[in-house]
DNA sequence: ACGGGTTATACA
DNA sequence: TTGTATAAC
């Protein structure tokens, strides 16, 4: 449901850019033969000559269509090219669109901020650079200009469409305008400079919007396709979204636009301009009620959120009609193909980015053909995201059964032999979110963990990461090549770099890197001698809910005789305290009583620090865990461990989300707001803070730091999106000129 | 029971 | 918070 969010008191520039039949134009480039030709992007040749993802410009002359299938468009275009969708794994593989979809990315980010909006979209905010050029170097003040944004539609301009450029020049030159228009004029100039910059670097052409919000930019860049720009300026808006179709609008392309066809009767956005905000909000709730009274208005306050990475990473197939899954062996096959992606994915992403997802989820689509009145959904599972695509699939699989037992409810076993009986699985999806930056300048606190840790990676992994911390040098207190030794610089890893495309490996970062390959010995062992495909459903869940729910929480901290381990053991009892008082639920509660009536000791600090370096090793072992936990004197310190897991599970983002200027990332913003202020250096026990080795202990005093500067927004000062002071959200911004560079 | 595979967001 | 629904390309 769309949400309306205040519009900012000056008037902003805003651009949308969007690739033209980008998959076409990938293949093109590809294969340069194919261009000039009617082309389209086609996958699964098998079946009716595939499904048109993408249909160039000259197979569009002729009828075809996307969703058309590959036989439907030879016919309707005999000599057109269909390109297939490359396949890894039994499966379309997008990554070559991806990486193409960043090296736009990489190009448009240089000017202002940049929301990567799809694979092929992003928006701009451009409203700094154009008050500074309308400053600097007025478009009416310029002798020549540019070719490219001479060739802009401009609304409202030429009432017949017919663009002439003399007086397209003339209205971008214009020293009498609104300062509104001279703004867009602006845009205009820099939009047309970024566009050819695209063309020259990618050879990629894109179309665009300018105007005062992303609602109109957004529409204005599919008015003139390909390669062309439309301005929209603020006198034009009403006569835009008179007769515009409601459909047209982003958001009223589904069901809220057919309801207010069918409910409302209102065809046009002009004709939603009778209803008043109560009525609206009567009919549509308070959110979107208001949402619509502004889009009928061309009101559209939402930000561009300056984000050049997706949040979250998928991986899924669909198995229509005879292909449905029918035997758990062939699930279980399908999903080990799309962890092994996803996994890669991950992988890709910490190493390029360094961010880290926390969060693992599966969905799937099932249908039950016989019996079953409610046609009740496939229910999708997420657990907390190990890394390692032996983990993936193994916590994958956890999902998949967790979910099947309940979608099967108690309606008997359905299960014959390993085949199911009167039901199939259509789509199978597993996604990774809650992704975040790794600090750097934080290396030796995760070599430490990788010293000790054998089971974090195999000793052949942590030699070929870290050549020089061999499995026998556990301690990780020596310095590390490539950093400081003192006052390491706290730091985000920044969006500058996006995914893929240009993997900018840093030989000197390799050893930051956190270490999130298998484990080796990595096993599930069900809890308490259960066999997970044979007991009972109820139990089975438990079964399913708490191993996902402690395979987060073990992590480093299980690891039997090491300095860190002892060091932290001691603290345990904290942990507990802390995580009771915050009144967290652990899923072993009722099941592992012993562990509640310890006496407690409280500490308040300790825990924070604990959690703090949970967030840095996500690798456990099942295995070692359980058989830690016959063990007496071990497991307590296991399973409050485990308590530190599941309570630092509820806080998500505790990792610092500041930088060294103590100001947040753009993308951090959000998080930072809930989370970030938890760490006081002076919450931390000291006695714990001492045992640590001493690089940890300053890379620690630097990471919380930031802390102690005032005038930050406190936690729970209530600073939501749509009432976030613009003040605020500009000095942020600017402050952090250094996050785009050029 | 086929436009497929991904991403994002709001809401309960 | 997790899970669901909707929407978009």
């Amino acid at each position: 449901m769309p949400v309306a969010r205040p519009e900012s008191s000056g008037a902003r520039v805003i651009a949308h850019v969007d690739m033209d039949c980008f998959y076409v134009q990938v293949e093109q480039r590809k294969q340069p033969h194919l261009r000039g030709q009617p082309t389209a992007v086609v996958q699964y040749n098998s079946w009716k000559g595939g499904g048109l993802i993408a249909v160039g410009y000259e197979a569009r002359k002729d009828g075809v269509k996307r969703s058309m299938r590959g036989d439907e468009a030879k016919k309707a275009c005999p000599q057109i090219q269909l390109v297939q969708v490359p396949v890894a794994r039994g499966k379309a593989d997008l990554s070559t669109y991806r990486n193409a979809g960043s090296e736009v990315v990489s190009i448009l980010a240089r000017k202002g901020r940049c929301e990567r909006a799809s694979i092929d979209e992003v928006y701009l905010d451009l409203t700094d650079a154009a008050e500074a050029m309308l400053a600097e170097a007025p478009p009416e003040s310029s002798e020549r200009i540019d070719e490219e944004a001479l060739k802009s539609h401009v609304l409202g301009l030429n009432e017949d469409g017919s663009n002439l450029k003399e007086t397209v020049r003339e209205w971008l030159q214009r020293s009498e305008a609104d300062h509104r228009d001279k703004l867009l004029a602006c845009g205009a100039f820099i939009v047309a400079d970024l566009r050819m910059q695209v063309l020259k670097e990618t050879e990629f052409t894109c179309s665009a919007g300018i105007a005062h919000n992303k609602m109109l930019a957004k529409l204005a860049s599919g008015m003139n396709k390909p390669a062309q720009q439309t301005v929209v300026p603020f006198a034009s808006v009403e006569g835009l979204l008179e007769h515009l179709p409601v459909k047209k609008m982003k958001q009223l392309g589904g069901k809220l636009g057919s309801s207010l066809q069918i409910d409302l009767g209102v065809n046009t956005v002009g004709e939603l301009l009778q209803f008043s905000e109560d009525k609206l909000q009567e009919r549509y709730g308070v959110n979107t009620g208001t949402w619509l009274w502004n889009i009928a208005r061309g009101i559209s306050g939402e930000e561009v959120e300056g984000r050049l990475l997706p949040k979250s990473h998928g991986s899924g197939k669909t198995f229509p009609g005879p292909q449905a899954l029918k035997t758990i062996a062939s699930v279980e096959h399908w999903l080990n193909e799309l962890c092994e992606e996803l996994s890669e994915r991950l992988q890709s992403d910490l190493d390029v980015n360094k961010r880290i997802a926390h969060t693992l989820t599966l969905h799937a689509t099932a249908f039950k053909s016989s019996d079953s009145e409610s046609h009740r959904n496939f229910p999708s599972k997420s657990c907390p995201l190990r890394y390692g695509p032996t983990k993936i699939k193994e916590d994958t699989l956890n999902l998949f059964q967790a979910g099947l037992r309940e979608y099967i409810g108690s309606s008997g076993i359905c299960t014959h032999g390993s085949r199911y009986r009167g039901w199939g699985i259509t789509s199978l999806s597993v996604s990774a979110s809650k992704i975040v930056a790794v600090p750097s300048g934080t290396c030796s606190i995760m070599r430490y963990f990788h010293g000790q840790d054998q089971s974090c990676c195999s000793s052949e992994q942590v030699k070929d990461r870290f050549p020089e911390a061999a499995p026998s040098s556990p301690s990780g207190t020596e310095s590390y090549s490539g950093s400081h030794p003192t006052e390491p610089p706290i730091k985000f890893h920044e969006e500058a770099r996006i995914g893929g495309a240009m993997p900018i490996v840093d030989e000197n970062e390799i050893n930051t890197e956190v270490c999130m390959r298998e484990d080796t010995c990595a096993a599930l062992q069900p809890v308490d001698g259960q066999d997970p495909s044979c007991s009972s459903q109820g139990a089975h869940h438990e079964f399913i809910q708490e191993t996902s729910a402690l395979s987060s929480s073990v992590r480093a901290v299980v690891l039997p005789g090491t300095q860190c381990c002892t060091e932290l053991n001691q603290n345990e009892l904290h942990m507990e305290s802390q995580a009771e008082e915050t009144g967290t639920k652990y899923l072993w509660r009722g099941t592992r009583p012993r562990e509640q009536k310890r006496k407690l000791v409280k500490d308040k600090g300790s825990s924070s620090i604990l959690r703090l370096f949970q967030n840095f090793n996500n690798s456990s072992s099942q295995k070692r865990e359980h058989a830690t936990i016959t063990d007496e004197t071990q497991a307590s310190s296991s399973l409050n461990f485990q308590s530190m897991g599941t309570f630092s599970e509820l806080n998500e983002a505790e990792v610092p989300k500041e930088n060294l200027l103590g100001m947040p990332t753009l993308g951090q913003q959000d998080e930072l707001r809930r989370d970030a202020w938890d760490y006081k250096i002076d919450e931390i026990d000291p006695t714990v803070f001492n045992e640590l080795p001493p690089q940890i202990q300053q890379e620690l005093r630097a990471w919380l730091r930031p802390q102690k500067r005032a005038n930050l927004p406190k936690r729970g000062a209530k600073l939501y999106l749509n009432e976030t002071s613009e003040e605020l959200q500009l000095a942020q911004t600017r402050s952090l000129g250094l996050r785009f560079p050029d």
